[in-house]
DNA sequence: GAAAACATGTAAGTAGTTACATGATTCG
DNA sequence: CGAATCATGTAACTACTTACATGTTTTC
């Protein structure tokens, strides 16, 4: 427990390892398939990060593994100690900044598109469009998972996620075609003189 | 030339880089401003990596740096060679996947909301609005930079990247308080049966 | 019986950061 | 004359990724 001084601040991604066995997911395994589902349209986390994860937190006391195996296939089930539920209700409380890091390669070149001609600036801005519907559908697909989430295990936030998420999407693609409608119109004018 | 052979495919850092000389910032210094001012909320860069960058990019080519002191201070002018130019615009021009990569912690925090009150839920969802609220304000500030960049240099496009980063947050702005309204009313529902 | 999914992990490499080092010039 | 800004760069570190290594179990 004294262990928590060694560790004093996780990094958020050890957070994400710790609170999805809060949410009932036992193993490394389960936990990257949920976040395949779930968060990842605003946080990733691959393997090779999860499973010294793992070991960091139970070396802090934070989690306890034991060995589970289906079978002959090795599985090791983890449950969150008392001192990593009150590390991860102290982390999910605080009135820290929260982070928000967006890189977009969409908006880069869109952003030096006065370097290109304004045809495939009009073909950029579908692109980005095109990109956040196909966002859309991936979300509203996730959305079914989230629903039985919901009801069967009785959380209710990673639906709002999702909402913000296609919100988000929603917004770019209509002010995409706004940009683009206005850059044709443009176009256009300046054609015809 | 046959450098480019070495560098088959820059990274998008390096890309902007680039395109900040091809629009007329000449220094390290200059590119990192510019950054600051334009483009940071959709990609940041630090003069760690601006430096290495630059000379990388003289090495293959693609541009060319001559010592241009102010006084006694050292400066360095590069300009973008006809090959960096041609490797820009094949860049710019790429049928290729547009990365897109969020990474946000307050949206980490309300996916496990479920483990903390519905009153603090409602603190996050606040939190989180605001922070969209404070970025629409620092948008719009850099929006007058963007306006005199349209009119001086003629350059139209950073604008509209500012246009889609307004529009997103707004949405968020919107939807978070499309959500905290629904949950306060459930509150007060759960709370006076 | 082959492919997909289950399951855990490591090694090597990339991309990026912060902090430092150094000094000149301008502005109030 | 001190603080802010101009200006370039490096060293050490952190976070994270891809690719690899290994073997089991389920599904078609």
């Amino acid at each position: 427990m004294t262990d928590l001084a060694k560790h004093p601040q996780l990094s958020p991604s050890a957070y994400v390892v710790l609170g999805m066995i809060l949410l009932g997911r036992r193993s490394g395994y389960e936990i990257k398939q949920t976040v395949e589902m779930s968060i990842r349209f605003f946080w990733t986390i691959s393997p090779a990060q999860i499973y010294p994860s793992l070991q960091m937190l139970e070396h802090g006391g934070l989690i306890r593994g034991k060995n589970d195996p289906r079978g002959r296939l090795p599985r090791k089930s983890f449950t969150v100690t008392r001192a990593g539920k009150s590390a991860f209700e102290q982390w999910l409380l605080a009135a820290e900044e929260l982070p928000f890091e967006l890189r977009d390669v969409g908006l880069l070149k869109l952003f030096f598109a006065d370097l290109a001609g304004a045809d495939q600036a009009v073909k950029l801005l579908e692109t980005i469009g095109n990109r956040s519907e196909a966002r859309i559908v991936q979300l509203q697909v996730i959305r079914r998972a989230a629903d039985s989430i919901a009801t069967d295990e009785g959380y209710s936030f990673p639906l709002a996620t999702l909402r913000l998420g296609i919100a988000y999407h929603k917004a770019i693609v209509e002010e995409c075609g706004i940009i683009r409608r206005e850059l044709t119109a443009r176009i256009r004018q300046t054609g015809r003189r």
